[in-house]
DNA sequence: GTCTATACGGCGATAGAC
DNA sequence: GTCTATCGCCGTATAGAC
């Protein structure tokens, strides 16, 4: 791997465990094995490491809930927003699902607009997936049409936030799942 | 107020915006109106006053959980876990639970140890109220018996740390509140 | 592109006068 | 208890040799 795609990748890592001001260049260059300096000859500065960090982490977002929600092997609503709960929350164990939910629930303030900006696509389009999938499913009957588009995506992204910021605590998604589905299937 | 009043309170609000390595004990003094040697005169160091910023809010959580949780004018559980979980969304606002929330999901690792026996005790007790309410309301038949109390209280506290981490999304609560409840009432 | 050496600023913390 | 002045450290970032 160039050592650009190991700065990226380390950088990604490091800031999702430590934050932005918790991840120090130094900590970077030590972790790949090179020097502080030599990370300022493949990016102009922090930020505009971070950034590109950022820009990494949206694309990969939009290509990881696309592959899920488009996966020909999954048929229902069902399977494939469960499967999606499950694996973004297996993704905060590999660091990048973590990043992500770092800097979207806490950003610092100074890089607030920054962060923003380069997530919104992802946030966006991610929504959009998970919204035709809801629309589906209240035509098809398989949830119930008596609630609106809106309540249930209102829910499930509670669910997502909720199972994404504290992994540990959710380790069996069953219990969340079932209550969830006997919320929204028809009664 | 006096002033060692005032550091802890200025102290929670910015740890709560800024992290702990993003506030600065220059930027507590200032806030505040005095130098920066003064909070020395009050605490010991920086950690110091961290640690009782901590235990400040681990008290306020629990006397705030059980002001709602006991309130004679909440009848049904439906009234106290929906008002419970409102309220800790605009205490959000309050840089109060955000502060809980911020050290809670992503305390810095070097503080991580402390960070967790400090809140550990409020965590505990807090849980201890919502699972009472639950297995009442199982009991008496407001919620449906064929859930276990540990599948509602998973659920409720996913919900719990959905709303919180990201207060502006979940304006209306109504929606999720909606689902959720859909959820656990009997069939 | 990578290194050694270094500039410069902000940080936590302290000394000592009032 | 509050201030001014200052220390030592570590952070980002750069100069310049190889």
């Amino acid at each position: 791997m160039k050592t650009k795609d190991k700065i990226i990748n380390e950088s990604i890592k490091l800031f999702a465990e430590n934050g932005f001001e918790g991840t120090s260049m130094a900590s970077i260059a030590k972790q790949i094995g090179v020097t502080k300096p030599s990370l300022y000859a493949h990016y102009e500065n922090k930020l505009a490491l971070f950034e590109s960090c950022l820009e990494k982490i949206s694309n990969e977002q939009i290509e990881f809930t696309t592959k899920i929600l488009k996966d020909p092997n999954l048929n229902t609503a069902e399977e494939k927003l469960f499967t999606l709960l499950k694996d973004c929350s297996l993704m905060v164990s590999e660091k990048k699902y973590s990043f992500y939910n770092r800097f979207y629930f806490l950003p610092p303030l100074e890089l607030k607009e920054i962060i923003e900006s380069k997530l919104e696509k992802a946030a966006t389009m991610c929504d959009e997936l998970i919204a035709n999938i809801i629309k589906e499913a209240v035509n098809n009957g398989e949830m119930d049409e008596q609630l609106s588009v809106e309540e249930i995506m209102y829910s499930y992204k509670c669910l997502m936030d909720g199972v994404s910021c504290r992994l540990d605590t959710y380790n069996n998604f069953d219990s969340i799942w079932k209550v969830f589905w006997r919320g929204v299937k028809p009664l």
